[in-house]
DNA sequence: ATTGACTCTATAGTATGCTTTAGGGTTTAA
DNA sequence: TTAAACCCTAAAGCATACTATAGAGTCAAT
């Protein structure tokens, strides 16, 4: 199939499907005479693989590295491919940890202020930053 | 005093200093007849106040918001400086629901898998990215 | 024959906050 | 005087994941 049906087929942009290439996400297909890319129609299972690894947070690197296993299954373990989610997993709770730190500083200024129509010559959330 | 000078009490980087002053964020300061620029004892806290604001997840575009508020505070109101501050919070929120939503469905396919040493082949988790 | 839809490549731009590089003056201390 | 340490500008690079642009060829229908 042309790259316009599989974007299609897909839901992912053209331009994004040749970014994928450009990456090595997904392989240089055949082309046609006119030069044009011919897809087989797994392409559309390898394109929906990666949109939804990326919906659990994976980068476009990794799930290079975890499209590498897909398609040697037999060559790797369970274990491989449990390390690649427990990892994942960890860095999502240490973003979240830190947001969690970030909004409980900015929660202490924000309650300290109080939010009224007098000039912020003494506003506390100034001088929380300034101090 | 002269950039090194600042950039040490304020702990930044030199380059640091000089790409806030690009952005607007810093006052250009006046010049030594050689060329250096030659700071004022309030740019310190004038860093501080940045580097705090950076702290509490403000970006440099928000800060430089902030720091216009903060100049002529007289002319604010607490209320206007309170929106800055609730804004912020409400994004961290929204962030953080993200990453748990993505959490949630990672550990779900995280959980489901063996993480035994047997092949891939049949490895949970790269069936559900595949479905 | 021509128009519109489709495809191609290569390059640049977007956002964020720096960091690095290149090339060149100035100051200070030995 | 000379070498280290410091200062300057301008421009490019980094990471991420695209998105947009320019310029050009191809295909299908009228």
């Amino acid at each position: 199939m042309k790259i316009g049906e599989l974007s299609s087929s897909a839901e992912l942009d053209i331009q994004t499907i040749r970014y994928y290439e450009s990456q090595g996400l997904l392989n240089e297909p055949k082309r046609s005479d006119n030069g044009y890319r011919d897809y087989p129609g797994t392409a559309i299972a390898r394109l929906q693989f990666i949109k939804k690894a990326k919906l659990v947070g994976f980068t476009l690197k990794e799930i290079k590295e975890l499209l590498a296993i897909q398609v040697t299954k037999d060559e790797h373990t369970c274990q491989e491919v449990k390390v690649f989610t427990q990892t994942k997993l960890q860095e999502i709770e240490t973003k979240i940890n830190e947001l969690a730190a970030i909004k409980n500083a900015l929660e202490k200024i924000h309650t300290s202020c109080c939010g009224g129509t007098e000039t912020a010559a003494h506003c506390s959330i100034l001088s929380a930053l300034e101090s």
